[in-house]
DNA sequence: ATATATTTTGAGAATCAGAATCAATATCAA
DNA sequence: TTGATATTGATTCTGATTCTCAAAATATAT
């Protein structure tokens, strides 16, 4: 059994403790999801929907499942200036934060513990517990070249 | 001339210079905006419209207002994790990031230079230039008494 | 002060991502 | 296979913000 099936049967799993169906659809949102590390439930839905056979599917679908993902852990919303929902491929990777392109649209991930103690400092250093957080770092690439090969679909 | 009209004499140039008429609603809108730290434009308007003498302000002006204090410099639009925009403040006050308690809703205003620093590494480690960033710290205050003493509307 | 050009306003329509509805369909366990 | 239960697609709805446009206000030139 490879990665890919080893993470769908974890998906599968997740399905019949919640009493949950698995469906056509789940099945072929959960892969290409997987296949990705940020998108968002449009991008997926003209990825999945320009399909052969009449595999058509809703957005709304789209939407559904991939909030079903996000509750059992798998994807994770993120904001970034943009205005519409990025869903993060957190399956296998701990905590990060992100470095965004504004000019390619690249996103690059990164964690720094000495960042994140800082940070644990200052709430405590105001009397506070933290939750979560939310550290966004924007800017371009120095190397064009670099900076060329977009990651994601529609340049700024 | 107290400071608060030395504010909304530094508006009045802005708009002389930029060819905008000064008009009793922005000046309104202004003066409400100026006794706020972080405020949306729905409790801007709520705060205004329901006033004596029919001083009647449509929400649009309330927006268009904002957004031209934000081009001016005088605000900013921050997105916490709320949905809806909170224009900052920030005549007077330097760059800085927040902390924002999930239980009374209260706000405050830090800045590390420790942690703008290593921003600042991280990105030159990825090839970055950096124009801005944004770090939110959520949780909640650990002492009760000062947590119910809310400076927002509505408790989430 | 008056006329004139220009900007601003209010009311409501438009937008846009995302959620909610609901009848028709699919899944799954007995 | 059956039947209870969950899911889907199509569509409508929501909520925050922007847009439109005719009427009103303001600044500027007589
Ligand atoms: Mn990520
Ligand atoms: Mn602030
Ligand atoms: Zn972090
Ligand atoms: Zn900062």
């Amino acid at each position: 059994m490879n990665a890919v099936n080893k993470d769908v049967q974890l998906f599968k799993n997740h399905l019949v403790q919640k009493r949950l169906k698995l469906t056509r659809q789940r099945e072929t949102i959960l892969e290409a999801f997987l296949k990705t590390d940020h998108i968002t439930a449009e991008e997926l839905y003209r990825k999945l929907s320009g399909r052969k056979q009449g595999r058509r599917l809703a957005l709304a679908t789209i939407y559904r499942t991939l909030n079903l993902l996000c509750e059992i852990g798998i994807g994770q919303q993120r904001h970034f200036d943009d205005n519409k929902t990025i869903y993060d491929n957190v399956l296998h990777k701990k905590h990060h934060d992100h470095l965004i392109c504004n000019k390619c649209d690249k996103i690059i991930e990164f964690e720094s513990p000495a960042i994140e103690r800082l940070q644990e400092e200052m709430a405590t250093r105001h009397g506070f517990t933290l939750h979560h957080h939310r550290l966004e770092l924007y800017g371009h690439c120095i190397d064009w070249e670099n900076c060329r090969d977009r990651q994601r679909a529609a340049p700024r």
